[in-house]
RNA sequence: GGUGAUGUAGCUCAGUCGGUUAGAGCAUCGGAUUCAUAAUCCGGGGGUCGGUGGUUCAAGUCCACCCAUCACCA
């Protein structure tokens, strides 16, 4: 098998909010497929990029005080964090907003343009006075033209699901200044996605290669028939003001921030071939032998399959060998939703100090390469993780290890094993081919049952032999030795099956078995006669039921307790390269809950006895509350960027007092103080609550 | 509304080209075991394969309609 050239890249995740697990089903799997392919030998690079243009960034920054620059610096290093901690390795984690993508962006733009594929055509917008901006469709608000809904968007109604142009809103306003939006015309740039070009080649380049049949059938819904002409031509421009690239000879008018998304995956590469002293063009030219995977949500496998590959063909560029689309999460079978506390984000779950391989394990449990949605059933994340990895394969090295060290020193047989190991465990050393091609096919679900049957054999494989009796038996230590050998190989077997999901607790196993970082060839010999072996210790804990509790506890409190770090806004103005996925279900608030779900909090009257600033947190103050007879509590509250300590010492507020006490990275927070915020933080400010005068601490609030 | 998908055991999922008595893991029940951080092994119970109708010698699988859920409609 000669070495591929391979290409992969995941979704831009946009830079406006933080990582969540929804997010992270399509970067374990990216980076468990290109594991793999390194682990086979291959040229592999993965690489990634922030998404950092276009309105919502622009004006996100504005309402921090900072520029944009400045806050695409923060996320990009917020998104790193959490990639890294959850072992996601990219080759190269760039930005759009580089001179590389800039590059791509005008080159492709310049391209298209001298193929007389770009046209401008003048359109009315509505903009608004105030704050002197064309309004993007989800920044206007007003009564739905159908069935009479109040407060909806731009594009379409959230009651009676209609779409409609924002044009036709009765009383539109503009969601950002609140003033009445006016109609104004302005030149836009378009992509002739209608042009006959584009549609003949779009058909000719979905129908080949190998897509799946879910994305083929979505992809000819939109293209149509044989001789329908279903394609528009994309609008490409924004107006200024915009953050993103100005579009060359074009004054005031930039690129629409969906066109540098994915020359962000150009742009990213070429500065990691700068860095590395790869050629470019070997992966990128038109006859490139190399080959291209893009990983994306479904959502987006318009921008992808249609608009890119078209766009790369006409500027004279290699196309996409395939595109793969996932489905979305869903917790406990429903979107996630912040009030249940199942929008998880990524940095709370590490935080909380959840194992990250635990929940690699359990995607790649569950992803079977195709665009179906993926449910994390906690309950069930918990005894899988627990009975597969723990209970199943880390059991193995760790029945036979205790032997290994105690009656041989630390060494397997001095013998080779080969012909016993195969009379025992017939088949596990050719297992592995087996194996590669359900990673090949994305098909991680497959895999992993095949590697747990793979382990229940060898633990009945031990039940046969019985070690522990062997090891009563007076002339048995050669059997006992060889038994033992067999597992430890075994485990290794296992080991390297597993590595491109489980990366961390593959290289302590590999520290275990004293071994260099494991191949995909490895698998298909043995360890060498009389082998040391390091000492064991346990490689993996299982989960509790308490932890994904706490974990639950802390993404639900968050929402009123600790403002989340800028998280994706579920009502999106507009979808960017990292779908938008799993918007919580905006109705939760309203939905009614009985006296007695009230009763069950216990809020009190708290007296601020103490407030002092937290070392190292950025949004924490440390409290100290008085609530009289029922003692003092310490309440970490997310309220920095409103209050100084100072001016709270002495007041009196509300606090919640019967909230499971909560372990948090500066201590042990006992509750929670009430404070009113705009939830979907449109609005700034923070605004803690005060009893009127009278109030005594510790007194009962309902 | 249109389009596409999904629906199999309490839970999570396999089920190839239509072909033996529909499978696995988890959970549960019974037994064994004690090397392993209670992990492991053997066995049992548990199913109208969403529903109705059709094609066929034979349907979880193919067809039609219906129901439910999800997504997309740039």
């Amino acid at each position: 098998m000669s070495p591929r050239k391979i290409l992969v890249t995941s979704a831009l995740p946009y830079a406006n909010g933080a990582i969540h697990l929804g997010h992270l089903v399509e970067y374990i799997q990216t980076d468990i497929w290109t594991r793999f392919q390194k682990m086979r030998g291959h040229e592999c690079w993965y690489v990634c990029a922030d998404d950092t243009h276009g309105t919502p960034i622009m004006l996100r920054a504005e309402k921090e005080g900072i520029t944009p620059e400045q806050l695409i610096a923060r996320v990009h290093g917020e998104h790193s964090r959490d990639f890294s901690g959850f072992y996601v390795q990219f080759d190269n984690y760039h930005s759009t907003h580089s001179d590389e993508t800039r590059f791509y962006a005008e080159d492709i733009y310049s391209k298209l343009k001298a193929a007389g594929l770009i046209e401008v055509r003048s359109i009315e917008q509505f903009y608004d006075p105030v704050k002197q901006m064309f309004l993007p469709d989800r920044f206007i608000k007003g009564e739905c033209p159908k069935c009479g809904a109040k407060d909806q968007y731009g594009d379409s109604c959230e009651a009676c699901g209609a779409a409609y142009a924002p044009t036709d809103l009765k009383d539109p306003v503009s969601a950002i200044s609140g003033a009445k939006p006016e109609l104004k015309s302005s030149d836009h740039y378009f992509f002739k996605l209608s042009d006959p070009r584009c549609q003949t080649f779009l058909r000719e380049w979905t129908r080949q290669g190998s897509l799946q049949t879910e994305a083929a059938n979505k992809l000819h819904e939109w293209l149509g028939d044989e001789g329908e002409n279903k394609l528009t031509d994309w609008d490409i421009s924004r107006d200024a003001p915009y953050f993103g690239f100005e579009i060359p000879g074009a004054p005031g008018k930039y690129f629409y921030v969906w066109l540098d998304a994915p020359i962000g995956y150009m742009g990213s590469f070429k500065n990691f071939c700068a860095k590395k002293g790869l050629n470019f063009d070997d992966y990128w030219k038109p006859d490139s032998k190399a080959e291209l995977y893009h990983f994306i949500g479904k959502d987006i496998l318009y921008f992808h399959a249609l608009f890119w590959p078209a766009e790369l063909k006409h500027a004279g560029y290699r196309t996409p060998t395939n595109v793969f689309a996932h489905g979305f999460l869903t917790v406990d079978g429903a979107k996630m939703s912040k009030s249940r506390g199942t929008f998880i984000t990524a940095e709370s779950y590490l935080t909380q100090g959840l194992n990250p391989e635990w929940l690699r394990y359990y995607f790649a449990a569950k992803l079977n390469g195709t665009m179906e949605d993926l449910d994390l059933n906690l309950d069930d994340f918990v005894s899988r993780v627990n009975s597969d990895l723990v209970g199943k394969y880390i059991n193995i090295a760790s029945r036979a290890a205790g032997f290994i060290a105690k009656r041989f020193d630390g060494k397997l047989v001095t013998e080779h094993l080969t012909e016993k190991f195969d009379a025992a465990l017939p088949d596990l050393r050719e297992v592995a081919s087996e194996i590669a091609e359900y990673y090949e096919q994305r098909d991680f679900a497959r895999a992993m049952r095949r590697v747990m049957a793979l382990a229940d054999q060898i633990n009945q494989y031990v039940d046969q032999n019985k070690p522990w009796e062997l090891a009563k038996q007076a002339g048995q230590d050669a059997k006992l030795h060889d038994v033992c050998s067999i597992l430890i190989n075994a485990f290794r077997i296992l080991t390297v099956c597993l590595k491109p999901v489980l990366p961390k607790l593959a290289q302590r196993a590999e520290e275990f078995l004293n071994v260099a970082p494991l191949h995909w060839a490895d698998a298909a010999h043995l360890l060498p006669p009389a082998h040391a072996i390091n000492a064991y210790e346990h490689l993996m804990t299982r989960i509790e039921g308490k932890q994904i509790e706490a974990l639950l506890a802390a993404n639900r409190e968050s929402l009123a307790a600790v403002p989340p770090a800028p998280t994706s806004d579920p009502q999106s103005p507009q979808r960017h390269a990292q779908h938008q996925q799993n918007a919580e279900d905006k109705m939760q608030s309203t939905n009614p809950i009985s006296i007695d779900d009230f009763m069950k909090v216990d809020l009190r009257i708290a007296r601020i006895a103490n407030a002092e600033h937290v070392e190292g947190a950025e949004k924490l103050l440390k409290l100290t509350l008085d609530l009289g007879p029922l003692g003092t509590r310490q309440v970490f509250a997310g309220i920095k960027s409103a209050y100084d300590p100072a001016t709270l010492v002495g007041r009196f507020t509300v606090m919640v007092a019967n909230l499971a006490p909560r372990k948090m990275k500066f201590g042990m927070s006992e509750g929670m103080v009430l404070a009113a915020s705009d939830p979907e933080g449109k609005t700034g400010g923070l605004y803690i609550l005060s009893p009127d005068a009278g109030a005594t601490p510790g007194m009962q609030v309902k």
